[in-house]
DNA sequence: AGATCGCATCGACCAGAGTCAATACGTCAT
DNA sequence: ATGACGTATTGACTCTGGTCGATGCGATCT
């Protein structure tokens, strides 16, 4: 489900992208997170959620004027790259940002002093 | 060509991600600007020349293991993005990164304080 | 228990992106 | 000029990914 996180790819959090040449293996894991950053609905849905503090996913299927199965679908992706925690409170999934997993993103775009 | 990077989205350069929720437009037009980097190739790529500081696309093949045309095609893709510069010198051109258009994507990704 | 609600999953469709062989273009050497 | 070289472009293929309708599942309410 979207809530299962175990997927995240924690172990190349913040290899500096311009110091060195990285192999195979890093760029890969690297390219899957950036990924979660390239679709307009997930930048949307970040910052609903951001703005908001915590939102559930029915407060964001209007916003983003896409169907349920589809905001469901971005929500996914954007757990299993670490981005966006889900927590089920009865009925309702409460989503929420990990400002950490964004760090780790600019550190990795950081200069190289 | 690959050098001309006029279509660089530079108008939409710092709206800060988790401050305020973004209208489709500006999604749209950051969401392109991390799609260039969700590809290992590209990512790969980008090391290569920072490490090196400039590169011509002659010495870009061997390391990502791809053909030429291909190298080709994600360096165009970089430079669009704004990310990669280009500069034709003699029959050679050499590649070097652009370090704000990199600071830009920082900046989007910073904690609102 | 039965009905309802919120969300995840499945299946299918379609647009877009990565890849390479072949080709074209501009530059340099002879 | 003629050839060789570096790079960009074209065309075709395949695969990934975004999208939605339909369905399934668990939790809540009456």
């Amino acid at each position: 489900m979207a809530v299962d996180e175990s997927s995240a790819p924690d172990d190349v959090c913040c290899s500096p992208l311009l110091a060195a040449p990285l192999d195979g293996a890093e760029a890969e894991a690297l390219a899957r997170r950036f990924a979660a950053l390239s679709d307009p609905v997930r930048l949307q849905l970040l910052s609903l959620v951001a703005s908001a503090g915590e939102a559930c996913s029915c407060d964001l299927e209007a916003p983003v004027g896409r169907s349920q199965p589809t905001v469901s679908h971005h929500t996914k992706v954007l757990a299993e790259a670490g981005l966006l925690v889900g927590e089920k409170r009865g009925r309702w999934t409460w989503w929420r940002v990990d400002p950490e997993a964004l760090d780790g993103l600019r550190a990795v775009l950081a200069r190289p002093t």
